[in-house]
DNA sequence: ATCAGTTAATTGGTAATACCAATTAACTAT
DNA sequence: ATAGTTAATTGGTATTACCAATTAACTGAT
């Protein structure tokens, strides 16, 4: 590849790439057919094909032989398709991730009440209000996105932009595979609400710049997202073990 | 994409995988022609060049227009494109990596004393020795992969799979861009000293099995290698600033 | 009007062929 | 041995044709 001329499958993927992060298609949508993209975006339909590749190649799209191409990610996955596929069908990594979280978000917190700027705060807060206001939502995936950006938003104030690409990647990893149990977080009063004062008492520890505090709200509030889920787990497969039994 | 029946370029991209990851193409070698492969494996031209599209997308390959198609990788870059562009054109972000590490090569330490088994500990030890054996040979690369080699072994010894992976991602990271300064670590005597001390104070804390003992040797190691960094970074800027002024 | 079955159209996947621009290899002259 | 020229090879793009799978449209029966 010369560096004088971009590849026309190379601007074709970016340009795709691009209405795909602007949310011009959103999740799950299903793209022009390959014939109709190469006449619009007047190039051959193998040129369209090879962008197209790079895309699916990336986790970002889908194609379906004689059913069109789908839109799975609107950014390309993080993390290889072997630890994808792996994740899908072994949900128990989950707190192979929470370990993970457990480190780095401890840390994240301690660099964000170091070297947040007022609009990372402004950022923080938004994100916490619309914690507060999505609460509830009849999608449960609702509140698990928003949980997500609350905790990214501190993780932008650290000011590490490597910590924030991990972190994204973790993020997206577990909502790409099927949630499991995940949705109880948000749905049982006994853990939603000491969730929730965990949420506060970290954004105010960062807010207030006091790092060994805000280390500590993070430390601590994995650590119960931990012992609730692994605590959910066991309900749940206790109702099935009774569930069984009743049907026999 | 049926279920029933596996597209060819999939099948081919598959294929050439794994001789990558098998070692058969080492580092920077040239692939067969296009039309060679699709000869060899019997599909053509057009399937053998969306093979190689999925493959150049997840930075394992690089074509060159009339030139051929060389090996970057023998794994998928576990870091999206952007982030490694960046990463490239501003080494100040190994410092990021260097943060990021610290957070998990601690936490790592402590569940490697916790949960190593003996294979995990003769691995550890060999990579230890494999350090040594490899100082002063005359690439430094050779001595920064054997140094990666030493703390993913203890990273393996964690047993946490997401951990291993994004452990891996980055020591790709800092690989797959220039090594800016990073050789200076094996090759000043002042540095390399008390680095191979803590490294050896790791693997014994680990091999001990006591984890308070492993993250405070991972963290201190840490410190240090940043440290180091920094004054060599420092000590180059001084000699490049005298060497301008020699000039005029 | 609704549903099931059939047919036609559309879609992604594969292949063959031709040509272009860039690079590499081979050849020739000094 | 070196420099310049030519030929061959390489990746990139385009056109055309065909196939298998899916979707849409149409028709007939209830």
């Amino acid at each position: 590849m010369s560096t004088t001329k971009p590849r026309k499958a190379t601007q074709v993927a970016e340009h795709l790439g691009r209405l795909l992060a602007s949310g011009h298609w959103p999740l799950g949508t299903r793209l022009p057919a390959e014939r109709q993209l190469a006449e619009q975006l007047a190039v051959s339909r193998p040129s369209v094909r090879e962008a197209l590749q790079q895309l699916i190649s990336k986790g970002m799209l889908e194609s379906r032989v004689g059913g069109g191409t789908y839109v799975l990610s609107s950014k390309p996955i993080g993390f290889s398709d072997p630890l994808l596929t792996l994740f899908r069908e072994n949900p128990e990594y989950r707190f192979d991730v929470l370990e993970i979280r457990h480190a780095l978000e401890g840390n994240a917190a301690w660099y964000a009440a170091l070297r947040s700027t007022d609009e990372d705060k402004e950022r923080i807060r938004v994100c916490f209000e619309q914690m507060l206001a999505v609460h509830g939502d009849p999608d449960p995936m609702q509140e698990a996105r928003a949980d997500a950006s609350f905790h990214l938003a501190i993780v932008e104030g650290s000011h590490n932009l490597v910590l924030l690409h991990v972190m994204r990647s973790l993020f997206d990893l577990l909502q790409n595979s099927i949630s499991h149990n995940l949705d109880k977080l948000y749905t049982q009063p006994r853990v939603f609400e000491p969730l929730s004062q965990q949420h506060r008492e970290l954004m105010e520890a960062v807010l207030a710049g006091e790092p060994e505090r805000a280390r500590q709200a993070a430390e601590q509030h994995l650590a119960f997202v931990e012992d609730s889920l692994k605590s959910i787990d066991a309900d749940e497969a206790r109702k099935l073990r009774s569930l069984r039994h009743l049907s026999r």
